[in-house]
DNA sequence: CCTATCTGCAACTACAGTGGTTTCGATAAC
DNA sequence: GTTATCGAAACCACTGTAGTTGCAGATAGG
């Protein structure tokens, strides 16, 4: 997977928003809470529009909102929208095919890597945004 | 995870010596079938070896060997060798503690990432190298 | 209509990780 | 002793990420 911290920060994203109970947030504000530049947060935003989890509005008084309630997102979801098509990538360059492993390895392994993901996914579907939010309210401060 | 692809020339490189069935073989000739520098193979198999999963010997005629039958060793294991031990990287800096999310959306993750690796690792443990020498054997070339 | 407040997007930088390469010392077989 | 091999360090080019600045465009509200 990705060396990269898209997938965790967008988990909080939703979650934020979800705490918010149906207003809309700045991507000002959202920074506030994640700790950087409101510019990272826009860019995350954007997957998850492409995903239709949030939707945005200009202006005054506007920023971004969810399009569903916190229970009917899981997050597979979000992995689906932040992440990588490719679990695990495969050689840079190609192996030699005239070799009888090198030859066939790619198309060996990627139905095995197809299954993995499949295990993945199923586990991330299990916990929603509801789930996490709740959690989040009960922890000690 | 990390961006490479580490784990795929992993299970590339022990599928090829256990195709040799006991053979020692040197990283220039696992190179050739990898397609890339002696140098590199020999990189990942320093990994392979801090695992206990080859061995290596020096001088003519060395190489490297597996220390175990290929049906005893499995994705998992080798996911364990080559990969970072974080699924998902976590913020690059410290979301803001007084935000009722941010303060504690860490500690709330880090145990559905935990079950999701898990998960993952499940899955990998079902598949063993003498399974995947078998399907590059059995594809058409 | 005007203005303040947002998003949207492009461009740039600093930094880290990856893969590739060269080099050289250590080791073991013959 | 010669040769083949590993082991390890050093360096480079490339890529992706996060952070930052700047500005255009849209919109709410007076």
């Amino acid at each position: 997977m990705s060396a990269n911290s898209r997938f965790t920060v967008g988990i909080h994203i939703l979650t934020l928003l979800a705490h918010g109970d149906g207003e809309t947030m700045t991507s000002e504000y959202i920074a506030g809470s994640v700790n950087t530049n409101p510019v990272v947060i826009r860019r995350l935003l954007s997957l998850l529009r492409d995903a239709k989890l949030v939707t945005s509005q200009g202006g005054p008084g506007g920023g971004w909102q969810l399009t569903r309630p916190p229970r009917g997102i899981t997050l597979r979801d979000i992995y689906l929208a932040m992440e990588e098509s490719t679990i695990f990538p495969m050689h840079t360059n190609p192996p030699n095919p005239r070799c009888p492993v090198g030859g066939t390895i790619q198309e060996a392994l990627s139905g095995h890597f197809d299954e993995v993901r499949l295990a993945l996914e199923q586990q991330l579907a299990k916990t929603t945004v509801a789930d996490l939010l709740e959690e989040v309210k009960s922890m000690p401060r």
